[in-house]
DNA sequence: ACCTGAACACCGTTCAAGT
DNA sequence: ACCTGAACACCGTTCAAGT
């Protein structure tokens, strides 16, 4: 993860002070404390002055905008790894997929909601969003391949990918905020949600 | 929705500054400005001292939870008159309730997101979830006369309740975030997502 | 080229003092 | 009983000055 080695660190101008804030604010909203992810905080625990990442970020903006596209990297990367899982068997594969969608949201509440939290002010060019479009697609191309053989209902995949994602985003949210309870992978709640989505999507073949 | 008389409003203690406070909140949620929802901003445009809104709430927290709970009365008396306009008809019931969720998320998205950004800490007890719960209870009594009716398929129907929060939730938070495009009631993304979710209540019956 | 430190305009919160 | 205003400890952001 740290990939910055010692003398680095101790090097005058710091070496790679953008990877280190970053690594930093990741660390910050992995250990609960994305409360306190200010850009000041970022730069005392980088042991820098609180003006230095601005050499490096525009704006606090452009760092949480950092945080989220690595976010949704790696949200894309456990979907793929559940739907590789599933070796080829698509009524498997999508149950995994959800069920990693929503391990993901849950094993990384800060990182989640501020992948999510970012005002876009309906700019759908940002930065982010081809990130967010790739997640967005792995739920696609697994639904129309699901089409194919017939496991799921013909209509319109991205449609159908649009209703996957807002039920797992919901789902994901609400067990978060502590709505649902109880707010695990397997509890009954979630497992309901999910069976009620995939019912969805196959009924009236 | 502002019933405070001129003569209170230049009374020397303001007479009734809690209420002016709420007022003055919700006015900039409704107006775009929930950015700019500071409590010395507020205090600013009440006419007031910044100390003054302390008198009446503890903490910032505090304001911002009184206007969840206002904004889950709202929401909750939209689904409940989308419900009686249906006049007992289920089958209508259950999409107009669905759309009337949307609409309120799609046209307060300021209070619809502070509603649901409190961090409760995991906190099931707190001020803010009798209401919520409210909203809850209003689709899975639904669910219930309607799985009754044999308009829903059989299962445990707070679970059927949940899948339902969970689906509107998601897609009213993707739509605000401008990830679903059009995003408006009656496009085809949110209607294929209502339609999704109501074939998965249906479905297997 | 990169970092520091003072400066500015904000916050939330507290608290003695005023009416 | 309710409000004011100074004070404190924070922010984000900018910018001259240092290395």
């Amino acid at each position: 993860m740290n990939d910055i080695t010692d003398d680095q660190k101790r090097r005058y101008h710091h070496g790679d002070l953008r990877r280190a804030v970053i690594d930093t604010a990741m660390t910050m909203l992995a250990d609960g404390e994305g409360n306190q992810l200010t850009l000041r905080e970022v730069a005392r625990r980088a042991g820098v002055s609180h003006g230095a990442p601005y050499k490096h970020f525009p704006d606090r903006a452009a760092l949480l905008g950092e945080l989220s596209l690595i976010g949704f990297e790696q949200l894309g990367g456990a979907l793929a790894a559940a739907e590789a899982a599933a070796e080829g068997n698509l009524a498997l594969a999508l149950p995994a997929v959800a069920r990693a969608y929503l391990s993901f949201g849950l094993e990384n509440p800060a990182l989640y909601r501020l992948m999510f939290s970012l005002e876009t002010g309906g700019n759908i060019d940002l930065h982010l969003n081809p990130r967010a479009f790739a997640t967005f697609e792995i739920v696609l191309r697994l639904l129309e391949r699901a089409q194919a053989e017939a496991i799921v209902r013909k209509r319109d995949a991205r449609e159908q990918a649009a209703a996957c994602w807002a039920q797992l985003h919901g789902l994901t949210l609400l067990s978060l905020d502590g709505l649902l309870i109880p707010q695990k992978v397997g509890s009954r709640p979630v497992e309901a949600s999910i069976e009620v989505l995939l019912e969805g999507l196959r009924a009236g073949q």
